[in-house]
DNA sequence: CGCAACGTTAGT
DNA sequence: ACTAACGTTGCG
């Protein structure tokens, strides 16, 4: 086999008990780079190697059926079924974007590891991905199942669509607490984030960058195939193009699998009504988790970007071939590399008959973080990133992680929380798995929380220190650069008027770092002794946390959360106010770290009266509208998105 | 553009 | 050397 199992290269794949990681080789390093035939201006990349951890990847045998397979001998070209998802994307030259001077990252206080940050297989991609993206995988046609036409034919269910974390569609894992051992810092925590009640226009606080060039918009996380477990309400609209795609929005009875997890192998949270908001909300984070160009996933010198591939018709099948994306891609998008984003749109033809909803373009370009990506511009949506031969299947532009090439980005979700609601209250009878999966491939858009929304946003604030400005409160958001985002509130300052009645009387279930403990039984890692203790020794014995007491809501107002990357672009989260919540605000060690000026910090809060230590608390933002659709929080605050 | 062909690279 | 299949080229 000329191709090496997947173990044997990057991104590796680590699983544990509860979670899997990808890790991806640090661009940095030189080994990585090579690849490149010769020293020549264009540097070619290598030629790249499949990823081994997409749904396709792990796929073992070839299906025997499709076009490759049968062509074999003439083609040369390895089963569709088979074919990686970051391969799909056609190598390109890829000139590195100039890390920011720090690592890219502007203010970011967390450093980044030579491991890039986990993209978590969309599990997809991520998710979510990324929204993390997918790729759309070709449905193998049925050749000896006809129980599932979505699996590649002749191969065992559960053997070709493995539920590892590549294979799922948008997981994205979001809270620090979660992350692996592996996972690395968060690289772009700088926070410079700003919240504002209607974020749809706020500006990056500063940027050299292009807004459009570096908003979120991440370019569409390379997906991985969606498990057929997932597939199975599938229908051919799910290939709609991305404009075309209504909001996901998963099936309550459906089995999600991978789609709303985290991680893939841990249950999902027993009740789907969370799906949906999580859904988003990681496809959301997912576009945080962006690795900073310095990241591996960026192809460094060496490292090409891939475009987005589709092998419509190839895929095509006669029995009735359907797509599915693979999330991985979403994990990695291209600012946060690590989701991919690919996906690639179906078929003109599998559009057909089915309806089209389009998603009018929200309020953020979409732009793919990294520059060749944003090629398209805003376009870049339709990004032709297919290599030449897959050029219906242009997905977004997706970076494959071996070979120093960029991985995936994980693909933006597009639909706002509102759009999904509403399209969540129409479909979430029907197979909303197609609707989930458009989150992933859509690409960043402001939400349309606006209509909701009355007024408009504060804005960019470009500290830590955030401030909400019609509701009077004052907060401090930190991000761990991947997937969570903390906030601290000065409750005090929020009217009353804010709060929640729903869960009022619900405490907090945000604990402390060293204890966190995810809301939805999901692992929950330790922050290192280390860590705490330099925490303490920073805040000099005053309390590890601070934290709000009241529940904080923000009815009719959209939250923002901006953040800055440098470079990298900046992300925003945008939420419906009254879907978010804040239960409690905890100043932990990280988001200490992340002040300039601790001290101070303290000083601010302590002041306030909003310092409380409570071992367990914990919580950030949280879905308060509908149980089934709230936004989960996990621990420590962080938001799953 | 979409695709078939095939040279070439890379793992066994 | 053999096999797999990546990447490029060129045709329609
Ligand atoms: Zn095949
Ligand atoms: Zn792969």
């Amino acid at each position: 086999m000329g191709e090496p199992g997947p173990g044997v290269s990057f991104p590796l794949k680590v699983q544990t008990d509860n979670e899997d990681f990808v890790i991806e080789m640090n661009d940095s390093n030189p080994s990585d780079s090579v690849g490149y035939d010769g020293m020549g201006d264009k540097m070619r990349c290598k030629r790249r190697k499949r990823c081994g951890q997409c749904g396709p990847c792990q796929v073992k045998e070839n299906c025997g059926k499709c076009h490759f397979c049968v062509r074999k001998d003439v083609l040369k070209q390895t089963c569709i079924y088979r074919k990686c998802v970051y391969l799909r994307s056609k190598p390109k030259p890829y000139s590195r974007p100039q890390p920011s001077p720090q690592g890219s990252q502007s203010g970011g206080t967390l450093s980044s590891n030579s491991v890039s940050p986990i993209m978590r297989p969309p599990m997809g991609t991520a998710r979510l991905h990324t929204p993390f993206a997918d790729h759309m995988l070709p449905i193998p046609p049925d050749t000896k199942q006809e129980t599932n036409p979505f699996l590649p034919p002749n191969l065992p269910h559960h053997q070709s669509m493995p539920m590892t974390a590549a294979a799922y569609p948008g997981s994205i894992e979001v809270s620090a607490a979660n992350r692996g051992p592996f996972q690395p810092p968060p690289v772009n925590m700088s926070m410079h984030m700003s919240i504002s009640p209607h974020c749809m226009m706020s500006s990056p606080p500063q940027g050299p960058q292009d807004q459009n060039s570096t908003h979120v918009n991440s370019p569409p996380a390379p997906t991985l195939p969606v498990p057929p477990s997932v597939m199975n309400d599938r229908t051919v609209g799910d290939f709609r193009q991305p404009d075309q795609i209504t909001i996901p929005h998963p099936h309550p009875s459906t089995n999600l699998g991978g789609l709303t997890h985290h991680h893939p192998h841990i249950p999902h949270p027993s009740s789907h009504s969370h799906l949906e908001s999580q859904a988003v909300m990681e496809s959301r984070m997912s576009r945080m988790n962006f690795p900073p160009p310095m990241d591996s996933r960026v192809p460094s010198d060496s490292s090409c970007m891939y475009h987005p591939y589709s092998m419509a018709s190839h895929f095509h099948q006669p029995g009735g071939p359907t797509y599915f994306p693979s999330s991985t891609d979403m994990f990695r998008s291209q600012l946060f590399s690590s989701m991919p984003p690919g996906y690639s749109y179906p078929p003109s033809r599998f559009h057909e008959g089915f309806s089209n909803m389009h998603f009018p373009p929200l309020g953020m370009p979409p732009t793919s973080p990294f520059p060749q990506c944003a090629q398209g511009g805003m376009g870049s949506l339709n990004n032709q990133a297919f290599p030449q031969q897959y050029p219906h299947l242009n997905q977004q532009s997706h970076g494959c992680p071996k070979n120093g090439c960029c991985p995936p980005v994980s693909p933006s979700i597009e639909s706002d929380a509102k759009v999904m609601q509403e399209g969540y209250k129409k479909r979430s009878r029907r197979s909303s798995v197609s609707s989930f999966r458009s989150l992933f491939w859509e690409p960043w858009k402001s939400p349309s929380i606006t209509d909701d929304v009355s007024s408009t946003v504060s804005s960019d604030f470009e500290c830590d220190i955030i401030s909400i400005d019609d509701l009077q409160m004052n907060a401090y958001i930190r991000s761990d650069g991947c997937n969570s985002i903390e906030i601290e509130i000065d409750d005090r300052s929020v009217s009353e008027d804010f709060q929640s009645p729903i869960r009022s009387s619900r405490k907090s279930f945000m604990s402390p770092p060293g204890k966190q403990v995810d809301s939805n039984n999901r692992n929950a890692s330790p922050t290192p002794p280390s860590q705490i203790s330099s925490y303490e020794n920073l805040t000099k014995g005053k309390p590890k946390e601070l934290k709000a007491k009241r529940r904080l809501t923000f009815e009719g107002t959209a939250v923002c959360l901006k953040q800055d990357l440098g470079d990298e672009g900046t992300i925003q989260l945008e939420l419906p106010g009254h879907k978010v919540t804040i239960e409690n605000a905890v100043l932990d060690e990280k988001l200490a770290k992340s002040s300039s000026n601790l001290e101070e910090l303290l000083e601010f809060i302590s002041s306030r009266k909003v310092a409380e230590v409570d071992a367990n608390a914990g919580t950030l933002l949280e879905n308060e509208k509908d149980t089934d659709k709230s936004i989960k929080t996990t621990s420590a605050s962080k938001v799953h998105i």
